[in-house]
DNA sequence: ATAATAATAGTAATCATTACTATTTACGAC
DNA sequence: GTCGTAAATAGTAATGATTACTATTATTAT
């Protein structure tokens, strides 16, 4: 992959945000630093890193794919109501089964759905 | 919820498969029982069995949703090459951690990557 | 500096899903 | 049983996130 400066900058804004941003809201933040970059630039340059496991991934309810900068293992919370998504703790070990099963597990994704502490009081 | 033949077929579809369809699929198989069932009745009713809890839904990397019948806690396998979809073991027990902080778990879906037994060997 | 070719900007296309609307169907009251 | 009402459907159009395309620009090895 050569150098480019609009991968660069969507990389950094990912890598410096702890929130869990939508191409969309990443193309917004690239354009208030690159005036000129196009959305097919930001969607194409998201898709290399996380093809490079530079970043990851969420596939979620809302038919968005949302970006995670931080590649440390670790779960998420997705509230149901209001779409928030919240870092957790590291999912526990990856158990035998699947590598008896003859299975080669090179990821894993581990969401909780339910409401988050502000929609839970708002029922 | 009012009856309708359309509903019962679509969730009795779902239900006798053991694999994880999406929506065209399960349309393919209504065809054939119910020539005339149109897919937004497929979709509308998906989306009804799935907040009803009576299906459980997978957002894959594929961008379409997969369906899943069996509604017992587990997880799932997904190849990242073929796209097969492996039913595993019940997930480990929601840690206490979620509960303390102030979120109620209503779901949670755990999905691992990696390669198949097939594909694996195709390497 | 130059050539080769990867990456971009801008726009068009794709395709899963949802919305819309006239018609049909389920079902409770009579 | 049939009547009325509202929910569900069939068929089609619209939506919206993502990808494809193409002429132009930028990177990098020589």
């Amino acid at each position: 992959m050569r150098y480019s400066r609009q991968r660069e900058l969507v990389y950094e804004i990912i890598k410096n945000r702890c929130d869990h941003p939508t191409a969309d809201m990443i193309y917004a933040s690239c354009r208030e630093i690159e005036p000129n970059i196009s959305l097919g630039t930001v969607y194409r340059n998201l898709k290399n890193l996380a093809e490079e496991k530079q970043i990851l991934t969420l596939e979620t309810e809302d038919k968005k794919i949302h970006y995670d900068g931080d590649t440390s293992r670790h779960s998420h919370f997705i509230c149901a109501r209001c779409g928030k998504i919240i870092d957790l703790f590291k999912p526990s070990e990856t158990p035998n089964e699947l590598k008896e099963m003859g299975l080669t597990v090179t990821g894993e994704k581990c969401v909780y759905y339910g409401l988050c502490k502000d929609c839970d009081m708002k029922n």
